[in-house]
DNA sequence: TGGAAATGTCTAG
DNA sequence: TAGACCTTTCCAC
């Protein structure tokens, strides 16, 4: 569920909070004793985020790859530094939870002034721990200590992410695009499947979900079903800017806002309401906010698809 | 209390 | 393409 933007939110709340420093390392649900084992004390030298992947890089050379996949969280826990530009700190990063028992800063402040650390709550995949901030990770798809080799390996399988710094790849030995978008538009153009598959494809483009994909091809007013082939160069390298844009947006904010029709006010309302901050994600039989025609779903590569028949033709 | 659903990815066939 | 997998939460029964 957690597009690109939370991951690169929770590499930067790992970067205020542990970078510097020697956190315990723990598996409070034991399934991942072993590679904590091989973390705990350690020095976490660096944290980044490539498309939905997490690498925290160690002293000593391991680095522990998170993917938090489908219901993966972080839950930062004791003194949580705000993630600054302008945006709060967030004591939750991941899974949407439908309804959090109290608001994250008040649950952050409430456990900062208890006992410290807290007790693990649930499955805790993973601890980490510094003298007064805990990360608790819960449900990822993956979790894994890996050498630098294969932590670059893992990095070559992903297409560009526009949020990705130059060293961030550099420190993995890898060199980035000088010219990203047109990876992209090569990688979309000479394929028949359709470019609402391809904008899932974490080869093609890294960190795009179900919820961004959906909103880029309204955006774009582009038919999801149009094969990558058929789709204009130009078309393609348009949804690659946006991207970086409602990305840069999502990092800032935390929040997945992809309506660029709103004016301060309605984006105030729209932070708040998470049912007007989509054109067509999760709007299914709801009418257009362009046209008025009935949004439709329909399933693509086992994933819902959500488009406007009209617009999107 | 059981089932379904959720912003994802991998594997076998 | 179907099934498996990771976890939590809500809702119907």
């Amino acid at each position: 569920m957690p597009e690109g933007h939370t991951v690169h939110r929770i590499a930067r709340q790992f970067a205020r909070d542990f970078v510097g420093h020697r956190p315990a390392v723990s598996s409070p649900q034991g399934r991942f004793a072993a590679g904590a084992a091989l973390l705990d004390g350690r020095e976490l030298l660096s944290s980044a985020a490539v498309g939905k992947q997490l690498f925290l890089t160690f002293d000593g050379g391991q680095v522990l790859r998170v993917h938090l996949g489908l219901y993966g969280a972080w839950d930062f826990l004791g003194a949580v530094s705000p993630l600054g530009d302008g945006s709060s700190a967030v004591a939750s990063l991941g899974a949407p939870r439908v309804r959090r028992r109290m608001g994250e800063s008040e649950r952050a402040a409430e456990l900062a002034a208890e006992d410290f650390p807290p007790e693990p709550v649930g499955q805790v995949r993973v601890r980490l721990a510094t003298e007064s901030t805990v990360a608790d990770l819960r449900g990822p798809t993956a979790c894994e200590v890996l050498d630098p080799t294969a932590a670059a390996a893992v990095l070559d399988r992903l297409g560009p992410d526009p949020a990705v710094e130059a060293d961030v790849l550099g420190a993995f030995g890898r060199e980035s695009s000088t010219d990203p978008g047109r990876q992209v538009v090569e990688a979309v153009t000479k394929r028949r499947t359709p470019v609402g598959q391809l904008l899932m494809d974490q080869a093609v483009v890294a960190g795009i979900g179900n919820i961004y994909r959906a909103e880029l091809l309204f955006r774009a007013r582009l038919d999801p079903h149009t094969p990558g082939r058929a789709v204009p160069a130009e078309t393609v390298r348009a949804l690659w800017d946006d991207w970086a844009v409602l990305l840069e947006d999502g990092i800032r904010t935390g929040v997945m806002l992809t309506r660029e029709d709103l004016d301060a006010e309605g984006r105030a309302a729209a932070l708040a309401d998470q049912s007007i901050r989509h054109w067509v994600y999760g709007r299914a039989g709801e009418p257009c906010r362009v046209c008025g025609t009935h949004v439709v779903v329909e399933e693509m590569a086992g994933r819902k698809l959500y488009y406007c028949p009209a617009c999107q033709s």
